[in-house]
DNA sequence: TAGAATAGACTGACCAGTCGGTTTACTTGA
DNA sequence: TCAAGTAAACCGACTGGTCAGTCTATTCTA
């Protein structure tokens, strides 16, 4: 699985073949069919495990954070630690966005996934508003907006600025939003 | 040109072949390789395209507007604009952002185009510091974070709710800058 | 009648997935 | 103790299909 992300964050999905994989694993290609029964069912397993992971550390961060920027703050450093864990995985997902547009299996996932963060952050922001801490802001909008900034800021650092790592584009994320939502 | 627009639209670049494309543009494959010497340079004519009338129509948008979230809400009209004249644009857009992570010259397009954007971004901003009209927020963080917002809105659209607009979508979008921005 | 535009059969490369056979590691029972 | 058994894991040649791109022949059109 790792020499898959490796492979696909590389190639992309459709340019990184089986024999490509095969070959980054050391392995045969009939061993890797021998574990996965096809392409789409190894790029699966592969997005299971990171949505999985990401969950996992989102919920063991809470733990500790008080206030609702500390939260915010917190479940942002979530994302970095995932982010540095496997840099490589950053361009798979977005791989995986495109393929999800087309594939319902995959947006279902996403989806559900969206949801959960949805609401944890409208949680957070809720308490923020009503510790006098955040502005008044529509939560549910702003929560959107996190997540569409978060993934945003994702994807255009692939673009725009390969050099820079997850870490730096997190932190300016983190101040941006402390300092548009903070009353 | 069209006919390739939907084909990518509804199959993505890869899935998408070149006899599909003059299928549904009622054409044979040697007329459409006399007009697109790749298939690659068709998919490129598509972008070089879409970018021109992006940049005009936002060109043209500034007429008019005074106030620094007038001028901000005209932009994001153009956006809307664009994404109404083509829907389908919108997911050929996600496939053109996921090959430009493995194509540097689709790369140092969308890059050129990033910068210019967000020059205007900040212009706007910075008048409406001075102006009184927008918190004290630094400008450049705010432009990349605008740009990142509304890429990322668009797609999460695409995943998470495909039945909304790119209208509806874009309202939410200049409704929440303008309550996070204003003072 | 030239050359712009179209047609569609064809080629060659590539690749997901298969298959028959081999190795490795572990169990069992004499 | 070890030979036989077995199942998990591995190997890589092979197949069938797809598809970008080519080529030659034909039809508009100015």
């Amino acid at each position: 699985m790792l020499a898959a992300i490796t492979c696909f964050a590389e190639k992309g999905y459709y340019e990184a073949s089986m024999d490509d994989i095969a070959a980054e694993a050391n392995l045969s290609k009939g061993s890797l069919y021998w574990h996965f029964k096809s392409k789409r069912e190894l790029f699966q397993s592969l997005v299971e495990r990171w949505l999985q992971e990401f969950t996992d550390s989102l919920g063991t961060a809470l733990d500790g954070a008080a206030t609702a920027s500390e939260k915010l703050r917190t479940m942002i450093e979530a994302v970095k630690r995932n982010a540095a864990a496997q840099p490589e995985l950053a361009r798979a997902q977005l791989e995986f966005y495109a393929l999800a547009v087309r594939d319902e299996e995959f947006k279902a996932w996403l989806h559900e996934n969206y949801l959960a963060d949805s609401r944890f952050l409208e949680s957070i922001l809720r308490q923020g508003i009503e510790d006098g801490e955040f502005r008044e802001v529509p939560v549910d909008s702003a929560a959107r907006m996190i997540m569409a900034y978060l993934d945003g800021a994702l994807l255009h650092r692939e673009i725009n600025d390969p050099e820079a790592t997850a870490s730096t584009v997190l932190d300016e994320v983190a101040d941006t939003l402390e300092a548009l939502l903070k009353v």
